[in-house]
DNA sequence: AATGAATGAGACTTCATTCAT
DNA sequence: CATGAATGAAGTCTCATTCAT
């Protein structure tokens, strides 16, 4: 199943948004000039304001679709696609999302930066965000964790509280690894590994 | 034992350093006036110059001395005063690292928002963390690590391992903790025993 | 007998330069876009410069009509029309073609204030408004003034004077009521009774 | 008097204002780029912001110690300096204050011209205008007038009628006069006589 | 040491105009 | 004929930095 965040823009249209983002994610959206969006996506600095009115409108047509797209398919696809489908174990279950969200992001992680980024200085956003982790990921998420729960495979802790931590696991790592240090060599296998037998295991000596 | 931060800095000095870390903190370092933190400074704008150089060097007069003084004095701290300490268990030394080390950002949240901030744009911090990590905080680290994988607390994997999944695991948490959402309430005392837990024995139920 | 300011002009064009008309006179000329005639008129952009070439040549075919159309059939119409009726006295005379300006104005009042504004930075337009009240209304109205002087009806002041009294007079009401207050209460009937009798006989009281 | 519309500003504000004055007047103020104006000033654009803010504040800083401070005196001028004087007639009263209120003009020509044309367009600076006539020129005047209808000068109409009639037509003759024919060569001395005959006796022959 | 007026480069944005469709 | 996407020059405004006082 494919995302598609490309819809319905024209050429130069999608030049735009891609040299913005490039350059958002590599200098930041304050420290970037429309100008040089301009020049790398080789149209006239008047055709950006032509069609996304202000810059802030160009970097909310960066982010907004993102969110709105991403996020929501996301789901779906874990409840269509992921969710349904009968892992033998929490720890396939885990490997598996955690496989498909490092895929994403690794498509998309210069969209990343920027959303991290923006995410420390916008209050609009951070409420968004928690919003539909309680909203969307709550209530998806909850549902999967008591099955594996019922089945002896998960601590017997409150769903909100698992999630968090499962949470700021995953988005800790994530960030490190595709927003702080993109460049650095990663065995992803490895690392996905060792991610869920953090999570599941922690890094205590079995007893 | 106390760092001081603030060392050799006239009034004036003080002041600016602090109005800069204030808004930089909030708005981002780019969309950060000079004339802006003048005037919280309630000094002139001509004198942020005439100490700083320039709007940048304000920055590294920030972010440098909080790198340079903070992490090795935290470095000593530990060595000294608390990696020597005879904890009892691998369990009892995180809690008290992670304590340490939360109310140590708590003080310096703005600071380390700023941290979090600059890392995303700048390469020469990023490399000059890494280089920190290995040069620092691996040996020193890394002994405590072994004294506890031969008492049979740590499973044993390198330490390089070890520590980057800690310190992912921490370092993710504190973002979401201190950077995004540092206006959520959070119950800290819980909060540290679920991230201790987590680290230990992950989530998976023990069987 | 009807001025036409319209011929020749397909039902694109006419909303265009009604479009213009309107929003030259809120605005002025300087301050409106091509992009706002064009979305009052609905018609694209391009269809504005496929007729009028210029944003200028728009303007000059909002007043130039005005000009050579109107003031010309006013003339005409005052020779044959007004003037050769045999009014029975100047004040009759003075009313009644006070009476047709104002409905005249009253009709074209947008234009009036477009005319009005451009007046104040056209060189050009001040010279042919010069001109042509010099060429046409001054052998026009000259013979008219000079009828009613032999009549004694009028001081024996030169005509060029007495135009000049008459036309700030009667121009400068018109200014005020229909370019800077065009949006106040008047009494067009008891107005033009007071204008013919401040012209005729001022306001000293008679003696 | 002095009217001093110069206080408290800098030598470079001085000359900033100056040069709006002087390119407002020439081609209408949205017609005027703040570049041209910093060049005709010989400051740095920036200057211009750095002390007016926004382009709009310096036309506002043209029009309105006109408005405040000009009017204001003017009418104190009257009352203490030609008003309270004991004019032998209406006559030399009227032709007192036309003088004076041409001289003033001619001294603020630019200015002048610079409002007619922002009234054309600023239905806020009508209002403003509106009230002050009302408030202020009303009731000091009416004064006045009340004088001399009881010595048998004026005709016994509404002092809201006589000053609206007195009104445009000195209003009407200085736009004539300042703003659209400022380049004409006038004769002032011939003129004054003959707008205070037209408003006295008008242009009928006495019977 | 401190000030804040002055600067001018460069930011975002608007707009009249062109041209391929 | 009509369209509207595209342009780039020019506009207003911001900002880090300098310097005379």
């Amino acid at each position: 199943m494919q995302m598609n965040l490309k819809e319905k823009r024209t050429d130069k249209q999608q030049r735009i948004v891609e040299a913005a983002i490039k350059i958002f994610a590599e200098k930041g959206y304050t420290a970037t000039s429309t100008n040089e969006i301009a020049k790398v996506a080789a149209v006239a600095e008047g055709t950006i304001f032509r069609h996304f009115g202000t810059k802030e409108n160009l970097l909310l047509s960066v982010i907004v679709p993102f969110l709105m797209e991403a996020a929501p398919i996301v789901a779906d696809e874990f409840i269509q696609d992921v969710v349904s489908k009968p892992y033998d174990s929490f720890e396939s279950f885990l490997t598996a999302i955690i496989k498909n969200r490092f895929a994403f992001l690794e498509e998309h992680i210069d969209i990343f930066k920027i959303l991290v980024a923006e995410l420390l200085n916008r209050e609009d956003l951070r409420q968004y965000l928690m919003k539909m982790f309680e909203q969307k990921a709550l209530p998806v998420f909850g549902a999967v964790l008591d099955t594996y729960k019922q089945r002896g495979e998960l601590l017997d802790l409150p769903n909100a509280t698992l999630l968090r931590m499962l949470g700021t696991c995953i988005f800790g790592y994530c960030i490190s690894r595709f927003a702080f240090f993109p460049n650095s060599k990663w065995d992803d296998e490895a690392e996905v590994e060792n991610l869920v037998r953090l999570i599941l295991q922690g890094i205590g000596a079995s007893k």
